[in-house]
DNA sequence: GTATTAAAAGACCTTTTTGTCTTTTAATAA
DNA sequence: TTATTAAAAGACAAAAAGGTCTTTTAATAC
């Protein structure tokens, strides 16, 4: 569904929210071991990150990321947008150019509904209320099972 | 959603169906200009079809693609597995790999909904079904808006 | 048979995605 | 100030996706 560097950019940012909360502000080696992302890759990732906005970083001892608490809120479908465009939320399952209500592909309806779901999915849920979620369900987060 | 290539296998076949029901058989260079494709590389994907028993070709003076009759009803899943894999239709939306009941992603149970919705979507519709729907509803198929 | 038509096979190339590494810059600690 | 820490910048490279082209094979028409 989604490229790897927005899974790699979504569960770093849920990983970032998730630190920030019990005022920790995690590094490149640690986000990349926890998320199960290549270190340079992670790097390069929230580099972009920072310069868009999405996150702030330090630098230096005791440096990291962290995410304004006076954002507030931040839609999956911003950052998903931001990273691979928005062609998942408005393109057509044909791949046709001129799909719409008077000039339906095949699949028109169909896929629509499917489509329409997934906008409001990513529309309705941040970063913040999916760590949050992981806080209250005491989800394991990534690879490992809870013991 | 898809991959190129997916994209064009599934256009390409609707419009060899819709062709067969016309008791014609298009070839590579019609078949590409319709769906809007680059020759080659749907001459490429074709093949690749044909080898996998998909299609069945004709070489020579009117040759070209036919889907033989008696298989009756291709799920659209099938086809876009042969080409791009499972990964959408049982991968985690968060890209993690050992992501279940157990072990959810902070993303688990909404995700599992569209990917429900989108399996039941291809494993429910045929290329049969979609040429039909098009003749039904005189549906454009391709770029042009019915005049 | 020969000419023509059209798919099959496979080499090749370009772009995008994914990933790696080195050097530079900025912050803190001593 | 110097050493240390960690992100920023940017070059580089491998793999996958997307696309192109030439040569070969098989069918039909003559």
């Amino acid at each position: 569904m989604f490229k790897k560097e927005t899974e790699y950019a979504l569960r770093g940012m849920v990983y970032i929210q998730l630190q920030n909360l019990k005022d920790r502000r995690p590094g490149v080696a640690e986000i990349a071991h926890e998320i199960e992302a290549p270190y340079f890759f992670t790097a390069k990732i929230f580099q972009r990150l920072a310069k868009q906005g999405f996150v702030k970083s330090m630098k230096g001892k005791g440096g990291g990321f962290f995410i304004e608490p006076e954002k507030k809120d931040l839609p999956l479908k911003e950052l998903i947008i931001a990273i691979e465009g928005e062609e998942l939320f408005i393109g057509c399952g044909f791949g046709l150019k001129n799909c719409d209500e008077n000039n339906p592909c095949p699949l028109h309806h169909q896929y629509g509904m499917i489509r329409d779901q997934i906008n409001k999915l990513v529309a309705g849920e941040t970063i913040q209320s999916l760590a949050q979620n992981t806080l209250n369900k005491t989800l394991a987060f990534s690879r490992e099972t809870e013991k």
